[in-house]
DNA sequence: CCCATAACGGGACTCCAGTTTCGTTAATTG
DNA sequence: CAATTAACGAAACTGGAGTCCCGTTATGGG
């Protein structure tokens, strides 16, 4: 008698079971861009990705476990940032990146369609909230640079500072119906670089 | 023979149908709190409303044509602004409202629900876009009156500050798991402000 | 106050998302 | 290159979300 078996795809992860997940994520991917969360069938995902539904509902079992994979898997995909010398170029070459992915028909619903799932289940959150994190961390050092070249005050949060950049183009995203042009990237990342300048994202401000 | 029959609730809107509608869309906002869009079924929602599944299904139909109305009623009840006299304050007195309602145990996840069903159907995203309408027309004019003391630039676009500040509560809200606490709220209407004032809001910016 | 009928509500019914079963295929190990 | 068994997949099954039918309640107009 076993310890019951570990999940599925971990013991013989080569193979066939790679080839299954990498199929049945882009079908996830490709189903969640056109129709969103709600009346996601994992059974048209299976059909899609010429796989059986009992093992996509064996491996991954719902949706938003679905989902969750598929943040783990886009998470290790980072594109290396660009460096181009100032803090407002760095930060217009991220807010550019951000504008192109979500106003993209394909990456956009993609991205709405998980943000809705983080909200329906704590595993699924905290795969976004991972995927956010790495793609901060992969940009604050910009801002660090900024600071070493004395553009921005000492004791400036970087990771807010690169948040504060996305934060209004994944706003308007969501709570606006306007197309999401490079107009609006510049002026996400000059405000950013401007409030950054100002002494805005200072830690600890207001505890002395 | 008539036109076929208007949508129920039109033509007797008083009293049992007012009473049924409150009832129906108070055990939604209860329902979306704790659980979240995903799973919801509306005979639940008819049970806690203590009305029959039949006319839930029958005037609303599916789970997003209901949070549709939701906000509907939501947006009805704006709550007025408050005046501090300065561009920093108002903004910080905007950012306090958000924060306190993004952060209520209730009021959050019921407005992450929304955010997510306003991603799978037209109709509610709709319904979204104007409630935040709403409240941005709501708050725009205290950045008029700092244009007008000529704390900001002339040409500033006043609904886009309004936005910059929300805007961080609401990334942090979806993309984090941090508490969204006072700090957070006055350094986003702080770096709205600085923003701003250093004009990076102005519309139409590089077309000359 | 009374009538016509809009709107509600209980209960039976349908249909399909998700589960279970069991036989088949192929990844790993020696 | 076998042997072992992890993982896949077709098909039958099930439960409950959503629909339909028809009798009941009570609104709004005269």
């Amino acid at each position: 008698m076993g310890s019951g078996g570990a999940e599925p795809g971990t013991v013989r992860p080569g193979g066939r079971t790679a080839r299954v997940r990498a199929a049945v994520l882009r079908a996830a991917g490709d189903t969640l861009a056109e129709r969103g969360v709600a009346h996601l069938d994992l059974a048209d995902i299976a059909r899609r990705a010429d796989v059986g539904k009992t093992t996509v509902y064996r491996r991954w079992g719902t949706v938003t476990s679905l989902v969750a994979d598929l943040l783990m898997d886009m998470a290790e995909q980072s594109l290396p940032r660009t460096e181009t010398g100032s803090l407002l170029g760095d930060l217009k070459a991220n807010a550019r990146l951000v504008q192109r992915t979500l106003a993209d028909p394909r990456q956009g619903p993609l991205f709405k369609a998980m943000i809705a799932a983080a909200t329906c289940e704590a595993k699924t959150a905290e795969a976004l909230h991972h995927f956010y994190d790495i793609r901060v961390k992969e940009w604050a050092p910009c801002v660090q640079q900024a600071i070493d070249r004395g553009e921005v005050p000492e004791g400036t949060d970087t990771h807010e500072v690169i948040r504060a950049v996305s934060a209004p183009l994944y706003y308007r995203l969501l709570t606006t119906g306007d197309h999401l042009d490079e107009a609006a990237a510049d002026r996400a990342a000059e405000a950013a670089a401007a409030a950054a300048r100002a002494g805005a994202y200072l830690r600890n401000k207001g505890l002395g």
